[in-house]
DNA sequence: CTACGCATTCGCGTTAGTGCGGATTTCTCT
DNA sequence: AGAGAAATCCGCACTAACGCGAATGCGTAG
């Protein structure tokens, strides 16, 4: 019988240097993976959704932190008692893990702001994309909740507020997306297909 | 009994897209791990040495690329059949290497051209030193073999060659590194500790 | 030993993104 | 509904890094 956490947006489960208290799953909401830079800034590196496992760390602490981005619910699992179904997700879910931080590592290397910040919608748009979305047309929708500030945005892609917000100023300006102000955003199709 | 294979420096073990034919181990030697961007730009994630598996890929086929780095020898496993040892070995190995491309994420977003370049060069200097090594001092000897060339660097760190000519050039004149061309080269520790 | 080829270096103009300052707008809490 | 706090936006000057072009250095094959 596992036992059980409950968080609220923006709630810290963990910070880097604490303790590893078992394996956290997610069973409903999302959560932020971040670090700390030793210069003090936010990098924000992975969004997490149920059945995620979030912390995969190989030592005994916390090498990065957790942050609650929706509300969330979360039940804490011993790593000497997995299931060997658990066991394999767990692998799975690391492996799949690696390919995603490859990927991001790439983009931030190579790509310019705009196909950097196209990446991070097409993330949200892929995380929160249940059935219940307006799935079709030529354009995305990124419900409420979903939709990152520009400053967590300049976090995830590591540029700064003032890109972020100036770039999608212009894509507003072109119509490639429609912000219905802190409600939803609707993402064109060919936005996120453009290459360059 | 497992399959071999023998690689010489640059050979290619697979690349992108490639069908996966099991699980590589390095027995001897030491691979890159790479990917190639739409726009042909080549980024190196990672350095891998003896007992490393070199694919983790989720799915059926490769993710990325495989370079020999020096001579190497490889061994193939399936997943299937692996002892419990090897099992909790390969976990083992996923978790550290999120962790690694986690870091890896964050230095590249966050941190300017120096600062990427320490980063690597501490890279390769722990996973060269062994005890052969000149360990001691207050300097690192990174062996002749294990040095990149200025575009590895590049290619590792997102760079471009000329910036990493220039800041190379400007260690050399400041004395915190000394090469010997095409031999080894010694890195001040002073440099690598150095925060900003 | 010599010649060719690749790696490295460096000067110089260009550029993408930064950093600041300040004006709005929008959200939240009472 | 109203006030205060937070998020967004944008103009402007600035800087780190890029990209080109060309010279030099070094290593290896004949």
């Amino acid at each position: 019988m596992p036992a059980f956490r409950y968080l609220k947006p923006k709630d810290i489960l963990y910070r880097t240097d604490d303790p590893i208290e078992g394996l956290w799953k997610i069973q409903t909401g999302s959560m932020l993976v971040q670090k700390v830079t030793p210069a003090g800034q936010l990098q924000i590196l992975d969004i997490l959704g149920p059945g995620d496992f979030v912390d995969l760390s190989p030592s005994g602490v916390h090498t990065h932190e957790a942050q609650a981005f929706s509300d969330v619910t979360l039940s804490l699992h011993q790593l000497g008692q997995l299931s060997s179904q658990e066991q394999a997700e767990l692998l799975d879910q690391a492996l799949i893990r690696v390919n995603h931080y490859q990927d991001q590592s790439v983009c931030i290397a190579r790509d310019q702001a705009p196909q950097r910040l196209r990446h991070v919608l097409k993330l949200i748009a892929e995380k929160f994309q249940d059935g219940s979305a307006t799935v079709a047309r030529d354009a995305l929708t990124i419900p409420k909740g979903a939709m990152l500030t520009r400053q967590q945005m300049a976090d995830f892609t590591g540029l700064t507020l003032e890109t972020v917000s100036r770039i999608f100023s212009e894509w507003k300006r072109v119509g490639w997306i429609v912000e219905e102000r802190g409600h939803h955003m609707e993402v064109s199709r060919s936005l996120l297909a453009y290459a360059a």
